[in-house]
DNA sequence: GTTGCGTATCGAACCGGTTCGATGGAACGA
DNA sequence: TCGTTCCATCGAACCGGTTCGATACGCAAC
C-alpha cells in the first residue's frame, strides 16, 4: 500500500528541459526519429531512460485521435468458450498493436449497451461484439453508437453489419445427416435460445437436414434448451421418459449437450446403445467423458482472428470488401453416436 | 464498413455556444449540477442530449488525473478458472466504477512486464494481476512500475506486496487429512508449476499433513505435474504402472486432476476401487464424470471481489490496515475417494 | 559576396476537458 | 444609500502530448 502511484511522474517537458530542447524536439526525437540530428536524439532517449519517462498514452490519444484500444464484449463470461475466445482476440489484437478492454453483457441487452457507450466514450474506436441482444430495437441502438462494430458468433436478428461465425445451419445439418445416416429417424433437438441468430439458424439446418431426408421435427421433438443446462436437462428428462422418445438428440451447443448427456443418465439410458448424442461444441472437458461427445468443432481461433482483422482493417481504412466471414466447422465422429437399436435390435 | 467512426463529434465547446454559456459553465452543468443555475442546467443538457454529446474519457481522464479503469492480468486464458475470475473481477470493478483492461501473459514473464508498461501508459493506477513470475528478479520489476498491484491467486516468491488467495497448504492438508482418515498410507501427490507460490504452498500443506499423520512423501510419490495436464496424465500414468503405487492421489489443482484421472483410466485401474482421487479444485465439467471429484472449492468470487477492493481501497486513498486477504476453501467430499483396499482387500 | 536550398530546431496552436480566480449583478442589512 | 455577501457565470490556465509554420544556420553554386 505504498502510495507509489501517486506521485507525479516525468513530462516530455522534463525531459526536453533536462536535454536543453524544445518539447517539439523531444517529441520528434520519439515520433520521427530521423527528423532529428542524431546527437540530439540520443541525449534525448538518454534523458528520457534517465527519468524514466513513458510518454502518456491519454495525451496523445486525444492530441492523434486514436488510442491504441479495441474492445471485446461477452454476453456471457461463464461458458467455457468464452476464455478462449477472449485468448484468441486479445493475441490478434496485439499482434496488430491494440491494447483489448473487455466487459460482460450477462445476457443483459442494456448493460450490454451502457458498455459500449462508456467505451465510446474514451474514444474506443471499435468492437468485437458477441451480443445479447436479439430485437431490432437493440439492432438500432447499436447502429447508432460511434463505435465501430464487428459481431462474432452470435448477431441481432437485424442481421446488420459486418459479422464472423460459424456457418450455423451447416454445421447442425451435418450431425443430422451423420445421424441419418446411422439410421435413426427419431431425431430430437435441444435447442439454443429462441431468438439469438445461432439458435434459429442450428434449428433452420436441423429442419432442413431432416426435410432432406423425409423426416421432421415434430413439436415434442423440439426442446427448448435455451443455452442452459438445468433447463436443458430438465427438458429432455421429460422428453426421454415420455411416450416415444427419440433415438437420437442433437443438441445446439455445449450448455444443452451438457444438460441432455445428464438428462440420459438421469433416465438410466445407455449412450449411444439407448440414444445417440451429437452437439456442436465439444463438452467441457469432454476428453473424460466417456463415450466421447461426436460433434462439430468450430475454428474458434480462425474465428476470432478473422473479426479482429475485421475490425482493424475497417478502422485503418483498407478497403478489403469483405463484409462477412462465414466458416465451416468441422463434424468429429466419437462414441457418443452408433445405429439406433429400435425396429433391429441387435445383440 | 460505414466510416460512421470518423466523422468527428461535437465537444463540449460545442454545446457551450449553442447554449450560449461559456465552456467552464457548461462543464460544471454535468460534473457539479448545483452550482449551475437550473434552468441554464437544463438548457445545456438539453442541448447535449439533442446533439448526442457524450464526454471525452481521454480529455478528461488527462485533465483530472483519474480515469475509470483498472486491469487485470491474467497469466493463462485457457484454464477454465479464468473466465470465471474475469467475470468476477469485472463486475466488481463496474460495481466500484472502473472499466477493465484485460492482457493474458502466457505464462510469459517478459510479456506479463510489457501488458504492465503499456497499462502504466495508459495512466491505469491499479493492476490485479496473476503473475506468471517466479524469480526475485521479476519481483522487483514489478515494484519499480508505477502502478499498484494486488496479486491474486499466485504470487512472486520474493512475496511482497498486496496478495489475496486461498490458503493453499490448508487446502492440500485437508484433502490429505480426508484421505488419511479414510485409511491410506500410500498417498502420492502431483504437483503443480514447481517455483509457483500456489504450487509449492500446496506441496508444503501436502507434506505437514502427511508428517502429522507420522507419514512421508518419498520422492517416487512427487509427481511433476506442472499444471499441465498432459505432463500430469504422463508421468501419473509412470508412476501407477512401477512397483509399490500409491493407493490415493492428491492433485494440485483442476489440470493435474485431468491428468491425474485420465491416467487412472489409462492403467486400467478403477476410481475409487484402485486409486482415489483428490484435488484442490473441480473438473471442468465436472457434473459429468463419474465418480466425482472430491476436492476443495475456491471461494473464486469471495477471492476476485476482495483482490478489487483492495486495490481500489488502496487507489482511493482508505486506510484499511488490511494487508492481504488469505481465504480459506471448502471440502467437498464426493465419490473419487473411499477407502483403500491394500492390505485387507473387502468385498 | 550574395543567392538559394535543405535541414535542425523552435514556438505556438491544438486536442477536449477541468478548475481556479475574477467579475458583475442581485439581495441583504445598516 | 452605500457597503457587504452570495451566487451564477466567465475567461484563462492547465493536463501532456502532436503538428505545423517560422526561423536560423550551414553549405553549395554563381
Amino acid at each position: 500500500m505504498t502510495p507509489r502511484a501517486t506521485d507525479t511522474r516525468p513530462t516530455l517537458l522534463d525531459v526536453a528541459r533536462r536535454a536543453g530542447v524544445a518539447k517539439s524536439t523531444a517529441s520528434l526525437a520519439f515520433s520521427a526519429p530521423q527528423r532529428v540530428r542524431a546527437d540530439t536524439r540520443e541525449r534525448v532517449l538518454g534523458i528520457a531512460r534517465e527519468l524514466g519517462y513513458a510518454p502518456n498514452a491519454l495525451a496523445r490519444g486525444l492530441a492523434t485521435g486514436r488510442n491504441g484500444l479495441l474492445a471485446l464484449v461477452l454476453s456471457d463470461m461463464l461458458n467455457p468458450h468464452s476464455g478462449a475466445t477472449q485468448a484468441a482476440v486479445q493475441a490478434r489484437a496485439y499482434e496488430r498493436g491494440h491494447l483489448l478492454l473487455v466487459g460482460t453483457s450477462r445476457e443483459d441487452p442494456a448493460l450490454e449497451l451502457e458498455l459500449l457507450e462508456r467505451f465510446a466514450a474514451l474514444r474506443i474506436r471499435g468492437v468485437v461484439l458477441v451480443t445479447a441482444g436479439t430485437d431490432a430495437a437493440h439492432a438500432r441502438a447499436l447502429e447508432a453508437l460511434p463505435i465501430e462494430i464487428v459481431s462474432l458468433d452470435q448477431r441481432t436478428s437485424a442481421g446488420g453489419g459486418v459479422h464472423v461465425g460459424l456457418d450455423n445451419a451447416a454445421a447442425a445439418a451435418a450431425l443430422v445427416d451423420h445421424l441419418v445416416g446411422l439410421g435413426h429417424r427419431r431425431i430430437a433437438h435441444v435447442a439454443g435460445r429462441r431468438g439469438t441468430w445461432t439458435a434459429e439458424r442450428r434449428l433452420e439446418g436441423v429442419r432442413a437436414a431432416l426435410a432432406r431426408a423425409g423426416l421432421a421435427l415434430p413439436e415434442r421433438y423440439l426442446v427448448a434448451g435455451d443455452y442452459d443446462e438445468a433447463r436443458a436437462r430438465e427438458r429432455s428428462l421429460a422428453l426421454l421418459r415420455g411416450p416415444r422418445p427419440p433415438t437420437a438428440i442433437v443438441a445446439a451447443n455445449n450448455l444443452c449437450a451438457m444438460g441432455a448427456r445428464r438428462a440420459i443418465l438421469d433416465a438410466g439410458l445407455r449412450c449411444p446403445g439407448d440414444v445417440s448424442l451429437a452437439s456442436i461444441d465439444d463438452l467441457p472437458g469432454g476428453a473424460l467423458v466417456e463415450p466421447r461427445l461426436t460433434h462439430v468443432e468450430q475454428p474458434l481461433e480462425a474465428m476470432c482472428t478473422a473479426a479482429v482483422d475485421r475490425l482493424v482493417d475497417a478502422l485503418e481504412g483498407v478497403a478489403t470488401g469483405i463484409e462477412g466471414t462465414r466458416l465451416d466447422g468441422r463434424l468429429i465422429v466419437q462414441g457418443s453416436t452408433g445405429p439406433p437399436v429400435g425396429n433391429a435390435p441387435r445383440t
